[in-house]
DNA sequence: TAGGCCATCTGGTCCT
DNA sequence: AGGACCAGATGGCCTA
């Protein structure tokens, strides 16, 4: 799994707020102005780190007229409130390109960022393994560290039952449902010689209905706000990362391309002309994978499956 | 009502 | 000098 550490305890540095506490002291990485980090800082009686400033301390007195100043300061927050916005803006374009986008359901800036991370590290995790990606696993990574309502909406966006994944104390990820291996892709997906040269037979596994999805799930447009507006995220395992709705490259061509679509409600439309990505008929399965330009029979199984 | 989230203002610091 | 960046403070809004 995970090659490094994961769960860095300060890995998005979690907010510190309040005053007197040191700016950049504790998320300050360690070769980002060392130079400056003893300068900076000063312990009070109490051993609390105070920031020593490194500037005048107080405001040199000015000339300058005080309509000028005044109008001056103006600008900078003007300055100020269109940076902001950038940032914003920034964040707002992250949001639609992490696993979980809701117009109506937005994930705050902090758990955006986790769920970025989580996301990349995921994709990082799936392609230095080399193979079709554990989707519990998946899921438990992009969910690490992220509040429960954030891991309830991921959950959901990828139509997973979110009561499966619930978060302990410690921000971890617990799977508390039956977790049932059967092998989604066996070698009957490949039936004769038609393997392609590299895809091992490793089992995908899937969770049965009766454990990690959510038997109704099948009728996320039919009233359940979480699905309301949300578009997929592409979950593109081969680098390529193809916006939603973008038209995806070709995977016909050359390359090893191991991709992961989670398809949900009003992406799909989008996505069923043309796309990679296969569809269900019903449109009701969550994800499908290709390796090398393959469509494995996802759907099927997940028939047979739903069926039986 | 408390707590979380956010936008904005503000002053300090850094950089060009 | 002026703009960018940063973080603290503050107040508004929303939800449990």
């Amino acid at each position: 799994m995970l090659t490094l550490p994961f769960d860095d305890a300060h890995a998005m540095c979690e907010p510190r707020f309040g005053a007197g506490y040191p700016r950049g002291g504790p998320c300050r990485s360690a070769g980002d102005d060392a130079a400056s980090s003893d300068r900076d800082y000063e312990q009070d009686d109490g051993g609390l780190l105070l920031h020593k400033k490194r500037g005048p301390r107080k405001k040199k007195a000015t000339k300058e007229p005080h309509d000028r100043s005044r109008m001056r300061r103006q600008e900078a927050n003007a300055r100020e409130r269109s940076r902001m916005h950038g940032l914003n803006a920034a964040l707002e374009s992250l949001r639609k390109v992490v696993p979980c986008y809701s117009k109506t359901q937005k994930l705050s800036k902090i758990e955006t960022l986790r769920l970025a991370k989580n996301y990349i590290w995921a994709l990082s995790e799936t392609l230095s393994a080399g193979k079709r990606p554990d989707l519990l696993a998946f899921v438990q990574t992009l969910c690490k560290g992220l509040s429960q309502p954030t891991t309830n909406l991921v959950a959901g966006c990828l139509q997973l039952n979110a009561r499966n994944f619930l978060t302990d104390h410690n921000g971890e990820v617990v799977f508390s449902g039956r977790p049932p291996y059967d092998p989604l892709y066996s070698s009957s997906a490949y039936p004769g010689s038609e393997r392609p040269a590299g895809v091992s037979l490793v089992p995908f596994r899937h969770y049965g209905y009766s454990g990690a999805y959510e038997p109704s799930y099948a009728s996320p447009e039919a009233g359940s706000p979480h699905f309301e507006s949300q578009l997929s995220p592409p979950v593109n395992l081969n680098g390529i990362f193809a916006f939603k709705q973008d038209e995806p490259p070709d995977y016909g061509r050359g390359g090893h391309h191991y991709g992961v679509r989670y398809c949900s409600a009003t992406g799909r439309a989008a996505l069923a002309h043309g796309s990679m990505y296969r569809v269900a008929p019903e449109g009701r399965y969550p994800y499908d994978l290709h390796v090398r330009g393959q469509s494995f029979q996802a759907q099927g199984d997940l028939n047979a499956s739903y069926h039986n």
